[in-house]
DNA sequence: AAAATTTGACCCAA
DNA sequence: TTGGGTCAAATTTT
């Protein structure tokens, strides 16, 4: 009935979607060794323009954008002060006794830009470090937390939820919150490439039971597979995953993922996706990269 | 030995 | 109280 509000919402969702897409290609944009520099400014010129549209609509009418955009309130830097890092007073925290003073100081509300996007690729320009995984309610794929590897190094504090997709289990569903403040002047090591083949991973429907985690590794013991450093990324957001089939896709870098993007794959069991950032800190996480990739050959 | 992952406990918001 | 995000000890990998 009320078209006018319903055009308006229309149109904040149209402004939220650019929003979100062009900070999508932003990212990309500013991915060193792109070779974009001038396209990066006007990128975000592009973006001021969605600001400033999406402003004066909202000023208008604050339309509960129900976006995904909706910046989540809340957020991890929350390690209580100290730059994150966990000072060991004296022993290290068991979980013994409910040691009430460290934990629980984190809060979970503040805004960070959020976007998600689905994609077949895992990996991204940037380093991740995975730092949980749950069940999730009425959800058949349990959900992977990675946070920035160098949140404790640079106080990055981006992180990001990979969750398969249900309806296209081959399609990932990844939740980027929070930008990266890291160096992530990582040109990506094309030279590199670490041929290896196509991701190969399938979809076991593996009715989830507790404990199944466990037996499923081993299970891929028994299979015994070496060679695609892939199927081990993919393990890492679904441990229970066996691979057998090869997948033959490949070249669907959704939104745009560099080129690289799939054999930057070539990461070894880490969760180091694609080339890390910058290497203006941490080498070894790279080196371990490029190793697994001389060992691949 | 160091770095990364696994996984159950812990915490907070709804 | 419950679901989901995070922590951190134990374990695995490099």
């Amino acid at each position: 009935m009320d078209t006018n509000k319903a055009k308006q919402l229309k149109v904040m969702n149209q402004l939220v979607e650019g929003h979100e897409l062009t900070t999508q290609l932003q990212q990309l944009v500013s991915q060193p060794g792109s070779g974009l520099g001038p396209a990066e400014d006007l990128v975000a010129k592009i973006l001021e323009c969605f600001n400033n549209s999406i402003s004066v609509l909202d000023t208008f009418e604050p339309i509960s954008s129900s976006s995904s955009l909706a910046a989540v309130e809340g957020s991890q830097n929350a390690s209580c002060d100290n730059d994150g890092k966990f000072e060991d007073s004296g022993d290290s925290r068991k979980r013994l006794g409910p040691v009430k003073g460290k934990r629980g100081c984190y809060k979970r509300k503040k805004r960070s830009e959020t976007w998600t996007k689905e994609s077949t690729i895992l990996e991204d320009a940037f380093s991740w470090r995975k730092y949980g995984q749950k069940e999730i309610l009425n959800a058949k794929f349990p959900r992977s937390y990675f946070r920035c590897t160098h949140k404790y190094t640079q106080g990055c504090k981006a992180t990001k939820q990979v969750q398969k997709v249900e309806l296209e289990p081959k399609m990932f569903s990844i939740t980027y919150i929070g930008k990266h403040t890291c160096n992530t002047n990582a040109e990506t090591p094309k030279s590199k490439t670490c041929d290896h083949h196509d991701e190969i991973f399938m979809d076991s429907e593996e009715h989830k039971s507790p404990s199944l985690t466990t037996s499923m590794k081993e299970e891929e013991e028994n299979h015994h597979h070496h060679g695609s450093s892939t199927v081990n990324d993919l393990s890492l957001v679904w441990p229970e995953m066996v691979f057998e089939e090869d997948y033959h896709h490949q070249a669907i870098y959704v939104n745009g993922e560099t080129s690289t993007s799939i054999n930057d794959l070539g990461s070894p069991n880490h969760l180091v996706f694609g080339a890390g950032g910058d290497f203006g800190f941490s080498e070894n996480e790279h080196f371990s990269i490029f190793s697994s990739c001389s060992n691949l050959s």
